[in-house]
DNA sequence: GTGATAGACGTTTTT
DNA sequence: CGTCTATCAC
């Protein structure tokens, strides 16, 4: 593996040979930055420097763990396994938790994700008594987190009259005082969000010079991958760390910087070369990725933009074919001429379909597609959107786990104080906040203490929750000898969560069963691999960090032939022969919400230009002309990314598009329903049924049925039935239909039902989805 | 204290 | 279309 050198090109080989001092690689996209970073911490460890003194910082865990893995091939796996790789959070979390004590924080304190803060904030407005709508919670947090991120504590908050001023200006004028409880709270729970993993890094760097010291001794080489996407916090953390042996190597492409809305700052990578002495700067300009169309396309659009870094991305790859774009009426025409495309492609060129990817700006588009390729047996994997571990039940054994190693984890405990129900409610919870507040202490320690403080809670709740924390304390105990799984076993039979879905019956339920399922095979795999590693275990505390830190990228086995469908965002650093960009559409790509100012739109071209630059053969751009939003359909124009590429790269495809009947509303009743047995309920007098109006029924009957075809599937899950004047809350699940005539409001249909036999209906302006 | 439900409301993007 | 919330009956 010595040669490891020679596949590297000149411009590459320059900065992994220069040892020592501080450097910024400017790298382009497809340029080999990977493979630079590796083979410098490689050469870095050949040159004698101990791994123990190389910090990596790299955008995901996987990354993070494919290099080391390359680079133990080529230095041992023995040596390879002490260096220090992986995202900011993760790193400084770890650091967080060694030194947790200097700054009042328990060791084993939780990370609250973004929906523990946005529910800790919903909290905090409620009980401050504000108007929700005028501070609502979303918008609070993330003022909140932009503030954590720039380094604004609560206290420099307050003595900042400026920011102060224009939170009053934005009809805030509480916000500080939203976010001084919010602290607090967070605080007394003992969990960091996880703006506070750099924040409190920071405090800790700055508070306590032999802590600073300690660290920049230690880590005496540092690099920093996808650099443009750091943000203040990020940079402080770096410069600080960096500053005693100025070993710091960092890399990036300013014109992939697509982080500003998280706090990333562009100025830092503009700016690096003013932050050290001496700083060599190394350009990578040569692309390995993709053909000359789509390099050439790709820079067109970047040219675009004013502010930018001298830097010519070119290729000696071959030509290539053209960009296609293609037009559609639908958002469901769009997702079926991509899967059709895919399918098509796949067969002609002999290649599997994980050589396919799908990207979108927002992670709600990816329903049509997916519908798409269901249909047509493509196989598929959605990163991103609604994690697994985001999901209600695998949240709920979660809360359990957590509150087994940190009971003062407020939002955990109010998740599952009362799930599976223990005639714990809102009463008694707010009875016990009050008392936490008086006391200055945690729920939990409250509960503990109820012998001895009066709180009108009566003998039997009183029995119940004392039974509530006598189990998490049981669990605590095991938690002593068992390994997370075992644990994780133990706990989802004890407190009957599994039971409660079973009773449930459900085909939902039934999924969420084999989602806790899945989940503990998860962390069976988790404890043998951590086993195997030399600092681990397979404790349930390496567990919850690795999930609260974890990407979506990281659970990816990569072993699959799928098609990818991620968000453009997700999808920075990976690469892939065929590329489908979808919805190229104004007010989507690029967002309507990043229309305002010109630095929010070169943002949306940065992003459009790492879309286009995944691309290795072959990039489809598509648009549709109409799609669903809010389950209403708007119209849609072409975005004008579309227009900005050299029209020499581009080819115009005949657009394929056939008329499609629209969705209707509201069902009304024929026979085979047992009326009496609908639970009905009067118009309440401000909000009338809601029929269709004259013109709309005149136009209703003139459309065709949702299909003629019988044995289609159908969704008919949620829908209001019209019993005379009364209206009925249905729900039919899915079926398939038997038959089917009549035309317009006047439908008339058989649908076998999978949980309840034939029913025939009358479908006056249902809504019926056709799913196949 | 529980459970059902009608209505309001919302969307970029993620560690 | 989904999710959250206020409200109501039991």
């Amino acid at each position: 593996m010595q040669n490891y050198l020679e596949q590297l090109n000149d411009a590459q080989r320059a900065p992994v040979l220069q040892k020592d001092g501080a450097m910024i690689v400017i790298a382009g996209a497809g340029s080999g930055k990977t493979r630079v970073l590796t083979y410098r911490i490689a050469y870095l460890m050949e040159q004698g420097v101990d791994p123990f003194n190389i910090l990596a910082l790299t955008f995901t865990n996987k990354a993070a763990r494919e290099m080391k893995k390359r680079i133990s091939q080529i230095v041992g796996a023995s040596e390879g396994k002490n260096l220090w790789m992986g995202t900011f959070h993760s790193i400084f979390a770890k650091i967080l938790r060694f030194e947790a004590d200097k700054l009042g924080y328990p060791n084993n304190f939780t990370i609250y994700d973004t929906q523990d803060s946005q529910s800790v904030i919903r909290a905090v407005i409620k009980e401050m008594m504000l108007d929700k709508d005028v501070y609502k919670y979303k918008q609070v947090y993330s003022r909140i987190s932009s503030y954590k991120n720039s380094l604004i504590t609560v206290k420099a908050y307050f003595s900042n009259p400026e920011l102060m001023e224009a939170d009053a200006m934005a009809k805030m004028p509480r916000l500080g005082d939203i976010y001084k409880s919010y602290v607090d709270k967070c605080f007394k729970a003992g969990a960091m969000d996880f703006d506070d993993l750099l924040l409190k890094t920071n405090e800790l760097l700055t508070r306590f010079p032999e802590v600073l010291a300690k660290y920049q001794n230690r880590f005496r080489y540092i690099l920093v991958d996808e650099y443009q996407d750091t943000n203040h916090s990020q940079y402080l953390i770096v410069r600080a760390l960096s500053d005693r042996f100025q070993n710091i190597c960092v890399v990036g492409d300013d014109a992939q910087s697509i982080y500003a809305f998280r706090g990333a700052n562009i100025n830092n990578i503009l700016n690096f070369q003013k932050d050290y002495d001496d700083v060599n700067v190394y350009r990578l300009e040569q692309n390995y990725r993709s053909s000359k169309n789509i390099v050439n396309a790709a820079n067109s659009i970047i040219e675009k933009n004013k502010t930018r870094l001298d830097k010519v991305v070119w290729t000696a790859n071959e030509e290539g074919t053209k960009i296609k774009v293609n037009r559609t009426m639908t958002d469901g025409d769009e997702g079926r001429f991509v899967a059709s495309s895919i399918f098509e492609t796949a067969m002609n060129n002999q290649v599997g379909y994980g050589d396919f990817a799908i990207l979108y700006r927002t992670n709600a588009q990816s329903r049509a597609m997916e519908d798409a390729l269901r249909k047509r047996d493509i196989p598929y994997r959605i990163y991103g959107g609604l994690s697994f571990y985001q999901r209600k039940e695998i949240k709920d054994v979660i809360a359990y786990l957590r509150l087994i190693l940190n009971p003062k984890d407020e939002e955990a405990l109010k998740r599952v104080i009362n799930y599976p129900a223990r005639g714990i409610g809102q009463t008694t919870m707010e009875r016990l906040t009050v008392a936490a507040n008086h006391y200055n202490r945690s729920i939990f320690e409250v509960i503990n203490a109820l012998g001895k403080i009066d709180l009108k809670i009566n003998a039997g709740t009183a029995t119940k929750l004392q039974n509530f924390t006598l189990m998490i304390e049981s669990f605590q105990v095991l938690n002593q000898t068992y390994n997370a799984f075992e644990i994780a076993e133990h706990v989802t039979k004890k407190t009957g969560l599994v039971q409660e879905l079973k009773k449930d019956g459900t085909p939902e339920g039934i999924a969420r069963i084999e989602n806790i399922e899945e989940l503990l095979n998860g962390m069976r795999d988790f404890v043998e691999e951590q086993k195997e590693m030399a600092d681990a275990t397979g404790s349930l505390a390496e567990f919850l960090e690795d999930v609260a830190l974890a990407t979506d990228m990281d659970n990816d086995k990569g072993d699959e032939d799928r098609v990818a469908l991620m968000t453009v965002h997700l999808a920075k650093g990976l690469e892939f022969p065929y590329v489908y960009i979808v919805g190229m559409e104004e007010e989507l790509f690029p967002s309507g919400m990043s229309m305002n100012t010109r630095s929010e739109l070169e943002e949306e071209r940065r992003l459009f230009y790492v879309a286009l630059t995944r691309a290795e053969k072959q990039a489809y751009l598509t648009y549709t002309q109409s799609r669903y939003r809010w389950g209403k359909l708007i119209d849609a124009e072409p975005s004008r990314f579309i227009e900005e590429i050299d029209s020499e790269y581009l080819e115009y495809l005949t657009p394929i598009t056939e008329h499609r009947f629209k969705p209707l509303l509201d069902a009304d009743i024929f026979d085979d329903i047992d009326k009496s047995k609908l639970r009905l309920r009067k118009p309440s007098a401000g909000n009338p049924p809601k029929g269709p109006t004259e013109e709309q029924l005149r136009k209703l009957r003139r459309l065709k049925p949702v299909t003629s075809d019988t044995s289609k599937n159908v969704d008919l899950s949620s829908t209001n039935l019209n019993v005379g004047s009364k209206v009925a809350h249905v729900r039919f699940g899915k079926g398939t239909i038997t038959k089917i005539e009549g035309v317009g409001a006047d439908t008339k249909a058989e649908i076998n039902f999978e949980n309840g036999g034939l029913k025939k209906l009358l479908l006056r302006f249902a809504k019926l989805e056709v799913l196949n």
